[in-house]
DNA sequence: CTTATGAATGTAATAGTATAACACGTCAAG
DNA sequence: CTTGACGTGTTATACTATTACATTCATAAG
């Protein structure tokens, strides 16, 4: 076990928006990930492993390109497919989440708990946070339970200040 | 006034999955959004309406390229940021809204009330609701609120099956 | 009426995001 | 050994969006 279950770097409630032992955490949601991959038999293979740590660098959200440049550098490929693949695949089995409103993505800080995210974006400082949003999610499963509607994916996204660049501004 | 306030047509909860007079459903969205346009002092110039009509055509969201086209052959410009100034117009003012995850529009069907919409797309039909999601918001605002987020502008979509795709399948 | 001003439109060029299609290599099942 | 599924690499292209600049139009000041 990477670090105790109470880690106070990690007990706040919106992780990318308070000071913490980033490396920590980084490291902490990357053996979340080993431990995925290993109980569900996913293959996570060098570019594949390679693009979430990219994305577990900060909490912000990355393009396919930026993602691409960094992996090209590396010796990966450099052309889109290889970003794209390895960004889907990560995606697919939630190891990943795509920020819509940013056309970018961002690792998951919760590999593994079910869990119902929604996204705050700090439109200063870029920062991406990751919150539970169980009661988003049961509303908007009421909302659309109404009119008969199945849901089977959603995204949820809110832009705005975070409290550090309120303060600041 | 175009139609009776309980018009059974407009009454659903969710007008894109219901069979309902689609003639009558456009052109009061059109004369809602002229009274907005009026009481707000916009100037819904021809491009900016004609865009407008053209989404309202029906309960699907439409590419920026898409309304281009369709403007380009009326006569209006045939470059990109013909459509997107009318759009990004017409969303300023709500009266479109946009679906990120389509990278589209959809014509806003409740222009001047003060809504928090959620959008439920069929991924079969391509159909897209605009369902109320007030109790959605409130619980996306208590979530941000825990961690001093101040959320500014935020978009809710969910994917999957309207009730006429899921009886179909 | 004329002119200054800002808003709206048109156009060209370009930037940024994403996918299709095909070739090649690996590896495990048959 | 061969087959077939999967992963990776590459080329080419499609789709989405913006920047920059020229022009026109409506409006209000002079």
């Amino acid at each position: 076990m990477p670090h105790p279950a109470d880690c106070p770097s990690c007990a706040a409630p919106d992780l990318a928006f308070a000071p913490h032992d980033h490396a920590h955490c980084r490291s902490d949601a990357l053996s979340r990930a080993d431990t995925v991959a290993a109980s569900l038999g996913l293959r996570l293979t060098p570019v594949r492993r390679r693009t979430l740590e990219i994305l577990l660098e900060s909490h912000r959200a990355l393009g396919a390109y930026d993602v691409l440049n960094r992996l090209a550098a590396e010796g990966f490929g450099n052309q889109p497919p290889v970003a794209y693949r390895a960004l889907d695949f990560l995606e697919e089995h939630g190891l990943v989440h795509r920020i819509r409103r940013l056309n970018a993505f961002t690792a998951c800080m919760h590999p593994g708990e079910a869990h119902a995210p929604a996204f705050l974006i700090c439109r200063l400082c870029n920062a991406v946070s990751e919150t539970a949003a169980d009661a988003v999610r049961a509303a908007l499963e009421t909302a659309a339970a109404a009119s008969g509607f199945a849901i089977e994916r959603s995204n949820i996204e809110a832009l705005g200040l975070c409290p550090t660049c309120q303060t600041a501004a």
